[in-house]
DNA sequence: AAGTCATGGAGAAACGTATCTTCAGCCCCG
DNA sequence: CGGGGCTGAAGATACGTTTCTCCATGACTT
């Protein structure tokens, strides 16, 4: 047997079963080399489009598919971006849970495609063994919990990590988030031109990013305006959790005649316990709650939200992970500050490059005492994108 | 340079980089072979509890991680999944648009993990060399289109494909689906027993399982007991047609007494166009829509809703995919039948095996006349499972 | 005492691609 | 007329595993 046979032919020895064409098949079937066929579908090399053009219609005739993982090996790129979700509670998924991750994540996926890369949705929580089991060539990571274990591991080993939520503590590629406190700001200027004389909010226990921003403007606002703090704390994953202290919150001796909801259902919560205590929205309490929904359109009265863009946010930070992995030269990971403007750029070890986005607030009736027209109020001044 | 140097040492000739820890190195570390470092680790071969553990723990020691590229590339197996979602209008993703997309994803998500797999999101639509640059060991395809190429070629090529909705003319290697002509035909029993004496159905214009089998159903009911049906059709993928519906066939002269409404939010826009012609529900009219929210539950009324179990619906497409992959001998793809329960043997190239599950009737007062109370019946006599 | 067998482990061949290097031919120019 | 550069393409290697095959060693049987 001669080297050229061993070369076209593949496995003399064993018996050949239905496979499908390699790039060894299409490169005998149009009598060139297996570096001639790559060059040719790959858009490299110098050939003559005459021969391009035959390999790629042999490869079409033989149904060639690359195979993806020999070509991740080889390139070390595998086109694959995880999208971490944390995981609240049993559940192991609160991905959709909140229309937030829902639109995020769904424009996420699109953005990726868009650019050639697939995500592969993976619980922060996960075993080891399911992480290392997928190439990845980076990760979005939403709402990364303080001191990730998981997120640490991932950047250390040179997988650019980007953040949806500015991380607490640990070290991540770029990180985007909405500008949590001026939303929470605005929000409580906007109550206070409304006639509002004691605001009240509904938090959350966890202690993840937006929940902790939220909540420390909120106090830091009190604190400078002077008004005793008055708000309630749940669980955020549990529903039931939710509507138990939207009643305590309105229930208390000093009840608040305006409130504030972090989470999505607290609008509807929020509203229910009104209409039980028969506090009539908005005369008698103003209400305004976080949420991506639009049944607050439909409420009686329409509820006045908070959007946080999360379409935004999703198409964001996938492409500024992408940007991060093309653009940096995998293996030593510095140099990735390079790819942001000038204004991100910190020195040595500093910060992370992050980005804060505007929010957006629907004003309802529910907010309004004068005026009941639905309005949208731009939460920065024109000029600004 | 010996060949034992050149085994232990890599690349003696290049410069060494910062890289992670490969399997030789972790050989090289342990004084033992590549051989016994993989079985060590993946629990393989004959060796004793002593060198396994040695090898483990300098494997945890230098951080070492298999590359998933490779372990994919020689065992052919990458641990991937696929989630086809498929796309109505200009939008990329329906998914999570209705919530029983999002369920259904998820519960896929979280079943497909519990074994050891990931989910990669990837649209029906998308080119081809997306698809084709992620090594997939099977996929879920959620409804099907009728004929579609993408699902057909994979199957071709040897890739295991479990649909979500009965594949209308596409080989799959099985599928899943609830029973709609069940369920349809148990709801308009419902409203009958309830009263109705013409019940109206919105539905929508896309040709996919779902629709066409309610419809059908619906139609063929409306044959038999001889009423002339009433319906709209609206594309489904667009919640402002849906609204325009659900008016338009409350202005119908044959106007219904009883209306079913396949989608989501059809409910609520049903209540409302009832509210706008000052029909009372359920007094002049009964109200079913097909939803997965439990905002339902707190409309006034409360409206009687199918739900379409989509928690079992994605951990069963999931776990009959995995049993796909993993019980059949790749290469031959032909002995799949030999995975499930005899009943559902078909000889030859019969259709391909497929399970039809129960949906549940969640009844609330929007379609009783009598006890407002809120009760579920079961769709199917006791003792089925 | 010579096979036989189980034990523990090493060698080397794939898996299918991308790419670095080399090489033959050819034209052009001094 | 000889060498340098350009064109078109082939050879060979490496990516990092898994796994098939095989060998050395000692214990045990007959």
């Amino acid at each position: 047997m001669t080297a050229a046979a061993n070369q076209s032919g593949r496995r003399p020895t064993t018996s050949r079963r239905l496979e499908r064409a390699g790039i060894r098949d299409v490169a005998a079937a149009a009598g060139v080399s297996i570096t001639t066929v790559s060059d040719a579908l790959n858009g490299k090399g110098r050939l003559p489009d005459e021969t391009r053009s035959r390999v790629r219609e042999v490869a079409e005739r033989l149904g060639y598919r690359p195979s993806a993982a020999a070509r991740t090996l080889r390139t070390g790129r595998s086109g694959l971006i995880g999208l971490t979700v944390t995981t609240y509670g049993e559940e192991p998924f609160t991905f959709t849970e909140f229309a937030y991750f829902a639109e995020m994540a769904r424009a996420a996926t699109s953005a990726a495609l868009g650019r050639g890369y697939a995500l592969v949705v993976l619980p922060a929580s996960s075993r080891h063994d399911v992480w290392s089991n997928v190439a990845l060539d980076g990760t979005v990571v939403i709402d990364p919990a303080d001191q990730d274990p998981l997120v640490s591991e991932l950047y250390r080993s040179g997988v650019p990590v980007v953040s949806d939520g500015k991380p607490g503590n640990c070290p991540v590629t770029a990180w985007v988030d909405n500008d949590h406190e001026a939303a929470v700001l605005n929000i409580l200027e906007h109550l206070s031109e409304a006639g509002a004389r004691r605001i009240g909010l509904l938090t959350g226990t966890s202690t993840d990013t937006y929940t902790r921003l939220s909540t420390d403007a909120y106090l830091g606002w009190c604190d400078r305006v002077g008004q005793e703090p008055v708000y309630e704390a749940y669980p955020a994953h549990d529903p039931a959790a939710g509507a138990v202290a939207a009643d305590r919150l309105l229930a208390r001796p000093d009840r608040p005649d305006a409130v504030y909801g972090l989470f999505d259902p607290n609008g509807t919560d929020l509203l229910a316990a009104a209409r039980r205590y028969g506090l009539r929205v908005p005369e008698e309490l103003l209400l305004v709650c976080c949420s991506e929904s639009d049944v607050y359109a439909g409420t009686e009265p329409p509820i006045t939200t908070l959007s946080l863009k999360p379409r935004r946010i999703g198409t964001t930070v996938v492409n500024l992970l992408i940007d991060a992995i093309e653009g940096v030269d995998s293996g030593t990971g510095v140099d990735i500050a390079r790819l942001f403007p000038p204004r991100y750029r910190t020195a040595g070890t500093g910060p992370p490059p992050g980005t804060l986005m505007p929010t957006e607030l629907i004003v309802r009736a529910s907010s309004q005492r004068r005026s009941p027209r639905t309005t949208v109020s731009p939460p920065r001044p024109p000029g600004e994108v």
